[in-house]
RNA sequence: GGCGCCGUGGCCAAGUGGUCUAAGGCAGCGGAUUGCAAAUCCGCCAUCGCGGGUUCGAAUCCCGCCGGCGCCUCCA
């Protein structure tokens, strides 16, 4: 089996090759931290978060980096507005943004440099590529000379010429080309401000990724990611002036995540309300409401903070909803669909509170092998059940891959789980009776098989926390109370009364399931 | 105007030349189980936007059309 990975530099899926062999250096453009995150932000890292996780179960030693922009002028705008220090609003929204990236499960990040602590390293690429003809100086700014350099435009797709036909890069005359963008942009009065050759000021928008790029992980990398917003100009930036400077490729794979979208007709969340720069006024009122709704999706939904969204799904849901369609894809965010897996999610539980009545033995604490060449098949079970999970392993790694295909790998998860759940059901395991050693023994392998290929997409590591920890030692009693009236009242064939209390728990959300060893409840 | 993406069952979604009369999920329907439910299991439920073409063979390649979307604006 090899890797395939879809490259936007040849836009074709291509063999996984590293520059150095056996290991995979990942740069993944992080926040600029000027606002609370929302969901847009997740998507990226914990795509890339599957990503390292799969690189690393097949035997590469991952390094995997995430940059925080603490410089910025949206940074800057809205310190201002808030009447804070620059530097203290970055660290009120690094923090966010970690939190968020805790609860997500994201734990494979190795290093988050920080714009601010690179400044030198950035002024050392701006004068090399000053010496070497790539860029000017203007007014205390320097620009890049997009002219002088032959690749500009390969990774988006686009020569100078049509840009300037978009015209939407305004003319600026001070510039060789409306093109040049901003290595160091001269700093006004209050605004953070470092040293420079060039006189005082601040980092463009794109040199910070190159030099914190080269510096942690070299002057060639093997991945670098992002949102596929980011490819122009970011990227195309960023690529023209580290290869510029350096004389080597810059990344050997730029993978492009799709992007989070809020409903149909809108852009993508939390991103612009209106196109004011248009002049095209061919929109009737009815195109106007279409986007106004679509605003109001995303005001509420989607741009909302990372935060609030977790009041209403649970941060596991979010991951299993991101990691269920291709990477690649947009993906659109609404309640009826985050929803539906949440009830995937349930199943999974389910299967493992099942496991344990069974077995004796706790789900999360099964420890599964962590390479794929120490994975054993299965044996000792039923023919066509273990065959049939020694082919469901074979399959999932097949499409992680085929260019980290998460989707079709959690579709194979969903498989398991009905393996598992038959083989369960035909031996009538969990209805009372005891499960023999062998039987056991098969289940607690199938089990750790499905820990193992769940690890990869980083879903059912760990047990989630039951929301709600104040009353819930009361609220045990009380539902064992409840339940033992109703044993009675079932015992006596009073099922009138029976029924109303578990009709009366369901209207509370509390749902009975009598199983022939007892009954048990849980809130929905 | 330029660059690019997408269109698979009611919905979500994998599959990108033969194993596809198309995985999986949600919803629905029928059955097993149950006092009835819940949970679980079994079964049913699509020819791949439209029209041409290439090929022994196409959801998958090419052309055209229709429809949706993104970027070209320091939005991840």
């Amino acid at each position: 089996m090899t890797l395939r990975v879809y490259n936007t530099l040849s836009k074709e899926k291509e063999d996984f090759q590293t520059v150095k062999p056996g290991q995979v250096s990942i740069y993944l453009c992080g926040p600029t931290v000027y606002k609370p995150a929302h969901i847009g932000h997740m998507v990226g890292p914990v795509i890339f978060d599957a990503v390292k996780r799969y690189l690393t179960y097949i035997g590469y030693d991952v390094t995997f980096v995430v940059n925080i922009t603490d410089v910025d002028d949206k940074l800057i705008n809205r310190a201002v507005e808030n009447k804070m220090e620059v530097s203290a609003l970055a660290k009120e929204m690094t923090k966010d943004y970690f939190d968020n990236l805790d609860l997500m499960g994201v734990d494979t990040i190795d290093h988050f440099p920080y714009a601010t602590e690179h400044i030198q390293e950035m002024l050392d690429i701006i004068s090399k590529l000053i010496d070497k003809g790539f860029a000017y100086p203007l007014n205390g700014d320097v620009y890049f000379d997009v002219n002088k350099d032959e690749g500009y435009g390969k990774l988006s797709r686009r020569n100078l010429d049509d840009m300037l036909a978009g015209s939407r890069v305004e003319a600026n005359d001070s510039k060789r080309h409306p093109a040049d963008f901003a290595l160091w942009k001269s700093s006004k009065e209050g605004e953070p401000s470092w040293e420079s050759p060039w006189g005082p000021g601040r980092p463009g928008w794109h040199i910070e990724c190159s030099a914190m790029s080269i510096k942690i992980l070299g002057e060639s990398i093997d991945i670098h990611g992002g949102g596929l917003d980011l490819m122009f100009p970011h990227h195309e930036n960023e690529l023209a002036q580290s290869e510029c400077c350096t004389g080597k490729p810059f990344a050997r794979y730029w993978m492009h995540n799709g992007l989070m979208q809020a409903g149909k007709s809108s852009g993508k969340i939390g991103g612009k309300h209106s196109k004011e720069g248009d002049i095209e006024e061919t929109d009737d009122v009815g195109m106007d409401q279409a986007s106004q709704e679509a605003n109001k999706l995303a005001g509420s939904k989607g741009a909302a903070s990372v935060k609030e969204l977790f009041k209403i799904f649970h941060p596991e849901t979010i991951r299993f909803f991101l990691l269920s369609t291709h990477y690649r894809s947009p993906i659109e965010f609404n309640d009826e669909l985050i929803k539906e897996k949440e009830k995937n999610l349930q199943g999974f539980y389910r299967l493992f509170e099942s496991f344990e009545r069974i077995t004796g033995q706790d789900f999360y604490s099964l420890t599964p092998v962590t390479l794929r060449e120490k994975a054993v098949k299965l044996s000792g079970g039923p023919d066509n059940f273990i065959n049939e999970l020694n082919h469901a392993r074979d399959r999932f790694l097949q499409s992680m891959d085929d260019d980290f295909n998460t989707g079709g790998a959690i579709g194979v998860l969903f498989e398991i789980r009905s393996q598992i759940n038959s083989y369960i059901g035909q031996g009538k395991l969990d209805s009372g009776t005891q499960a023999n050693d062998s039987e056991i023994q098969v289940l607690v392998s199938s089990m750790t098989l499905l820990k193992e290929l769940s690890s990869l997409v980083g879903v059912f590591q760990k047990p989630i926390e039951t929301s709600g920890s104040g009353d819930d030692e009361l609220t045990g009693q009380l539902m064992e109370l409840i339940i033992q009236i109703r044993a009675h009242a079932r015992s006596s064939k009073n099922f009138e009364i029976a029924d109303q209390i578990r009709d009366g728990l369901n209207n509370v959300n509390v749902t009975l399931e009598d199983r022939p060893d007892g009954t048990i409840w849980r809130k929905d």
